[in-house]
DNA sequence: TATATATAGTTTCATATGCAACTATGAACA
DNA sequence: TGTTCATAGTTGCATATGAAACTATATATA
């Protein structure tokens, strides 16, 4: 615990020293942070796209997701879109409500399990879902573009990594452990 | 009332049969879908993190960052907190307000523009920040550790490459077409 | 059968968030 | 000066979100 003089002031606008110097450790730049930086960009990808279906469609970001695994394979249980989608069973329910109070999405019943209500987009909805679906794919390959094939090609592998890694580390919970500490 | 899609009739789950043969630009597949995946990805880095800052600390990732900003460089205003956080200035504002509320900042006041509020860490504010630092960035290490060092420099770039894309289709609005198509 | 337990999906409640309107100041300029 | 425009930061309101409680089924078991 590199601790130090708890309160240094000095006028003006402090480059915070003290803390700098000492303890590398003790110093954190948020421009340079991962967490941060993932989450800057995720924002800025997310909004350049809900541009598309929300603006023009009428979609939230969890409705446009569930309507996309949909029109891919029907039909899903609740419970199936949550898994194919990373949202969880209160998300789906509120944007599959919302599908269906739109026309885009309808749902049935399961004679062998009246719990359980399989649903399938509507014609409308699949209309909406193959007017969004060029236009996504055209905001995705604009994004990518920035990217040389090399770079395209080792996100998708340090995404895959980095992922896995995190989900692990949510599990475990208690941070500063593993390998470290 | 249990509706079947009018381009397939095969009774069982139907992996979307018409659509997807025909044009295969008007298929997409969440799970391989660069913004998709960012979002994922960022969910679970900022949840492993949040448990550090959140659990532990009481602050919200907005508080956490917003701190983070001052203990390095202050007094600094509402809204430089804002240009160096990319959050704007109503999450500032709240943040500010509840960083305020729990003792962890100051606000001044600037004699020359009394609209201003100049905003400095309490010594208690930066004793947190100094206990949070190193979890965290063990926790960066911690996920970091899953990449080479050469997909960690390359991420690096990418982000940015990433992100400075993402801003322009922003700004644009309109999608389909960037500065090329 | 009656009782306990699990599961699918919904609802409730407390917060968080985004957007627009608002308040208070300051700057420009007629 | 007095009026208009700009800026810093806050607040109100409608909606979104997360966690936990709830409803309705279904399954297991005594």
């Amino acid at each position: 615990m590199a601790h130090k003089a708890p309160d240094e002031e000095d006028g003006g606008r402090a480059a915070n020293a003290g803390l700098s110097a000492e303890d590398p450790e003790a110093r954190l730049d948020l421009a340079s942070f991962l967490p941060y930086r993932l989450s800057v960009l995720q924002l800025a990808v997310s909004r350049s796209l809900a541009l598309i279906y929300g603006r023009r469609f009428a979609l939230s970001r969890h409705e446009w997701r569930a309507l996309a695994v949909l029109a891919q394979e029907s039909p899903l249980t609740s419970a199936e879109v949550a898994a194919r989608t990373s949202m969880d069973k209160v998300q789906v329910s509120r944007a599959i409500a919302k599908l269906i109070a739109t026309g885009r999405v309808a749902r049935g019943t399961d004679p062998r399990d009246r719990r359980r209500g399989p649903l399938t987009p509507t014609p409308e909805g699949r209309a909406v879902y193959r007017r969004i679906v060029p236009l996504v794919k055209a905001r995705e390959r604009d994004l990518t573009s920035a990217l040389t094939p090399a770079e395209a090609r080792a996100l998708d592998r340090i995404i895959d990594k980095l992922h896995r890694r995190a989900l692990e580390l949510q599990r475990e919970g208690t941070p500063g452990r593993g390998p470290s500490t």
